[in-house]
DNA sequence: ATGCCGTATGATATACGA
């Protein structure tokens, strides 16, 4: 028996939940972890949301920005909803399914359109969030622990997570020093990328598209900025991982696409 | 790289996304 985990940006959880019914008649997740939810935890649609079978709701929400969320057909323990960079910002939320899996769903900031944190604050803001991250988990790391972490991390880590790896070299999302963020990041708990760990390096997968580009999937011109990450301890459980692309051209659709992982069910 | 789109807000312009 899977379990299916997934993660979507949906940029407004009030404007998307006929999308997030689409797709949970097209991949059934078990468990859907929203980012960018942009609305206060009164307003959010919890009575839409059970009735499409997630009898477990955790929100962390806020005004207008941000906002985490996670739908679940099982049961949630534990949950926490951290700060970072010591901000009142809703940007993380974690809960802990059966066997003690932890998992944490992260909106990390988008980093405004300059790339150098003398002239950028928000930019500053994104690279020493992924270091707080970072110092985070390696401070906790284990070899047993069963961690996930998945979310919009708005960084594409690799050559083929975007269009043109040469063209967004100087592009906040895809810049060297990012990178380098986001793979202390990753090495803080030796994680394993779960869907780089289906398909090759080789191949150019992306969960973005801007709105702005007329025709996005003549010009597909994406990015690869939202992820799935596992600990070692869970590495051999992973089955299997999908970018569900074609979500990018559902009616109204989020700029960014779902992306689901299976497992073996803990337990 | 720009695009000039989509979302939210004490709104009818502005901030933000990336």
């Amino acid at each position: 028996m899977d379990i299916r985990i997934a993660t979507w940006n949906v940029n407004s959880v009030r404007l998307r939940v006929d999308a997030i019914a689409r797709l949970v008649e097209s991949h059934a997740p078990d468990v859907l972890c929203l980012q960018e939810t942009k609305v206060i935890d009164d307003e959010f649609p919890r009575k839409s949301l059970t009735r499409l079978g997630f009898e477990h709701i955790e929100i962390h929400g806020e005004k207008g920005y941000n906002g985490v969320a996670i739908l679940s057909r099982l049961p949630l323990d534990k949950v926490e909803r951290k700060g970072w960079c010591g901000k009142p910002d809703s940007r993380h939320l974690s809960v802990t399914l059966r066997d003690g899996w932890e998992l944490h769903n992260f909106y990390i900031p988008a980093g405004g359109d300059v790339p150098d944190p003398e002239q950028n604050d928000k930019f500053a803001h994104k690279l020493d969030f992924m270091a707080e991250v970072a110092r985070w988990f390696a401070a906790r790391r284990h070899d047993n622990n069963r961690l996930i972490l998945v979310g919009d991390l708005n960084v594409a880590p690799l050559e083929n997570d975007v269009w043109s790896h040469k063209q967004l070299l100087k592009v906040v999302s895809h810049t060297p020093v990012e990178v380098a963020a986001m793979q202390e990041m990753y090495d803080s708990h030796d994680w394993t990328d779960a869907v780089r760990h289906f398909i090759p390096v080789s191949e150019k997968i992306y969960s973005w598209w801007s709105y702005r580009a007329r025709e996005w999937e003549k010009s597909d011109r994406g990015r690869r900025l939202d992820h799935v990450w596992v600990t070692p301890a869970l590495t051999p459980m992973l089955r299997g991982a999908e970018v569900v692309r074609e979500a990018r051209g559902w009616d109204r659709p989020s700029d960014h696409v779902p992306v689901v992982v299976s497992l073996q069910a803990p337990g």
